[in-house]
RNA sequence: GAGAGCGUAGCUCAGUCGGUAGAGCAAAGGACUUUUAAUCCUUGGGUCGAGGGUUCGAGCCCCUCCGCUCUCACCA
């Protein structure tokens, strides 16, 4: 079948001498370092004079022919330039082919005129395949259109390619073989490539923001014996050696804290964190964090770095504030929008926070239960429901009951307010962050004190006590914060599924 | 977990009322020395997701199952 054409094509390019697999390929420049030598192409009279080319690239229609024959007896100049990428298209007219290549950096067009290059590589084209990888040596010149081209005069075969690309105008549609196949996703749809490649920039801007503060990035473990510093479900796993039941990380937290303890006192890490739960467009079993804790500082300092590390990573992607998610419309131009948690109920459900009984009522009416469950839960089951979703953000919300916080410190003035926020764009959280709670008695007694109504899986409140222990060797005050990596990514890359900014999501077996 | 939609050639997709399985791209053969999704001529390519049922006859109707997508639920 489709695959036999192409066995035996490599079967014949063994047979002239050739290794169909490549080799080493030194002095080769990627494609937009060729485009950048565009303006070396000139026109050489034959006085030996030489002129520039028409703009080729501006809005006027350039006939390249026709001005040619204007300036009389002459040949075009350029730089030899070396290539190596991917064969996207390919048109033989008789005795020239032209290809278009791809590499990393972009596309550009190769012609091969018979009789410009050894006749045994102008054979070779005969058994060239899309998808195939190929380099090239040339001149640099333009076409009779005025197309940047290389003139081809010589070629080095790199890679046969044994399966098919996709449909090469509409590339790869089915969602699943995009994220199953994500090599020939990032080959054929350059949206793709173009969107991973944001994400790569984005947390290099992270880190570049973070290093202005003096921040130190580590690395903590990944298996844990406790499932810390969040409330979900964890995987489990072993380690035969020990005998020793082991959970995958589900959060960042609680060794970073211990860090700050050991006198590390700007402190980050971006990791994957896993967590055992439903998958949806906006939930990958593992997926990227980010933690940061800064010493001596506070929830509110934190706000001022999350919208910096936002604004910065917007710049990174070279974007402006106004982005589109969708059809909907996030205007990011700093400052964000900061409202207190107690402020936007009152907003969006006319009841005070402390209206225990209306609230109450309000939760029945939208179809909960508050039954036996603590007034704090219930408050914060009715702001889910009627408040989250009505965020267009960005917003920080922020003074959270403090009940819901057995990690954050409470606020100074008002006990049962703890000083966390959290930024909320369209519905979906984005960043979550405290003051952090450093006193270890009443740490200790919050993980004891499980909330009413409340399973122990459900709630971050499990106790460690090495954490513990850690906390009474004295963690500075601090500020800590958390992102969503892929959110972010998704909010900034005009991506609406997580499954589109993780290179390789978790899939189903291939049946 | 619930609901809706989808599954047809390597890829992208049509398929009317239940009546011989279709197109474009890709592949194979041929023509062409300035093409641009090149063009032109010719040819090959199908377990219609799987299984069962109704029917003289099923890609199409019914049932079960599998997979994907979306919405909801779950999910700091």
């Amino acid at each position: 079948m489709h695959q036999a054409a192409r066995l035996e094509k490599l079967k014949k390019i063994e047979a002239m001498g050739i290794d169909p697999w490549g080799h080493r390929f030194d002095q080769r420049l990627f494609i937009d370092a060729v485009r950048a030598k565009a303006p070396e192409v000139q026109f050489k009279k034959q006085d030996g004079s030489l002129v520039e080319l028409p703009d080729f690239d501006g809005p006027a229609q350039v006939d390249y022919r026709a001005w040619k024959t204007q300036q009389g007896e002459g040949e075009e100049v350029g730089p030899l330039v070396r290539i190596a990428g991917r064969i996207l298209l390919m048109r033989t007219a008789g005795k020239l082919v032209f290809l278009n290549i791809r590499d990393l950096t972009g596309d550009i067009q190769v012609m091969i005129p018979k009789g410009y290059l050894p006749d045994e590589d102008f054979e070779l084209t005969k058994l060239l395949d899309f998808g195939d990888l190929i380099g090239v040596d040339g001149r640099l010149g333009r076409t009779n259109t005025g197309e940047l081209t290389v003139l081809a005069s010589k070629l080095h075969y790199m890679t046969k390619t044994l399966e098919p690309p996709p449909e090469k105008h509409a590339g790869l549609q089915d969602p699943e073989l995009r994220q199953r196949m994500r090599y020939v996703d990032l080959t054929y749809n350059p949206e793709s490539l173009h969107t991973f490649l944001n994400r790569t920039k984005i947390i290099q801007s992270i880190r570049k923001t973070l290093s202005k503060h003096a921040f130190v990035e580590v690395e903590g473990p990944t298996l844990h014996t406790i499932a810390g510093g969040a409330a979900a479900k964890p995987f489990q796993t072993h380690h035969n050696a020990l005998d020793m039941k082991l959970v995958l990380r589900i959060a960042l937290e609680l060794h970073l804290k211990r860090l700050m303890v050991g006198g590390i006192e700007r402190v980050y890490e971006i990791g994957r964190v896993y967590r055992n739960e439903g998958i949806s467009p906006k939930h990958n079993p593992e997926f990227t964090m980010i933690e940061l804790y800064w010493a001596y500082a506070d929830y509110k300092i934190m706000m001022d770095l999350t919208q910096q590390i936002i604004v910065e990573a917007i710049e990174a992607t070279g974007q402006g504030y106004q982005l589109m998610w969708g059809d909907l419309a996030i205007d990011f131009t700093p400052p964000f929008a900061r409202k207190t948690y107690s402020e936007l109920f009152q907003e969006h459900t006319g009841l005070k926070i402390d209206d225990t009984e209306g609230i109450a009522k309000l939760a029945k009416a939208i179809g909960l239960d508050p039954q036996g469950k603590h007034p704090d839960v219930v408050v914060s089951e009715v702001f889910e429901e009627k408040v989250e979703d009505a965020l267009v953000g960005p917003i920080f919300v922020t003074d959270y009951p403090a009940s819901l916080c057995p990690l954050t410190k409470r606020s100074a003035t008002n006990p049962n307010i703890a000083e966390r926020f959290e930024l909320f764009i369209h519905g979906m959280e984005l960043a979550n962050a405290y003051t952090e709670l450093n006193d270890p008695i009443l740490q200790e007694s919050l993980f004891k004190t499980q909330l009413e109504g409340m399973p122990e899986e459900d709630s971050m409140a499990k106790m460690d006590s090495d954490f513990i222990r850690a906390l009474r060797y004295g963690m500075p005050p601090a500020g800590g914060l958390g992102i969503g990596i892929d959110r972010l990514v998704m909010l900034l890359t005009n991506s609406r599924s997580i499954r589109d900014v993780i290179l390789f999501p978790l899939l189903r077996h291939e049946s």
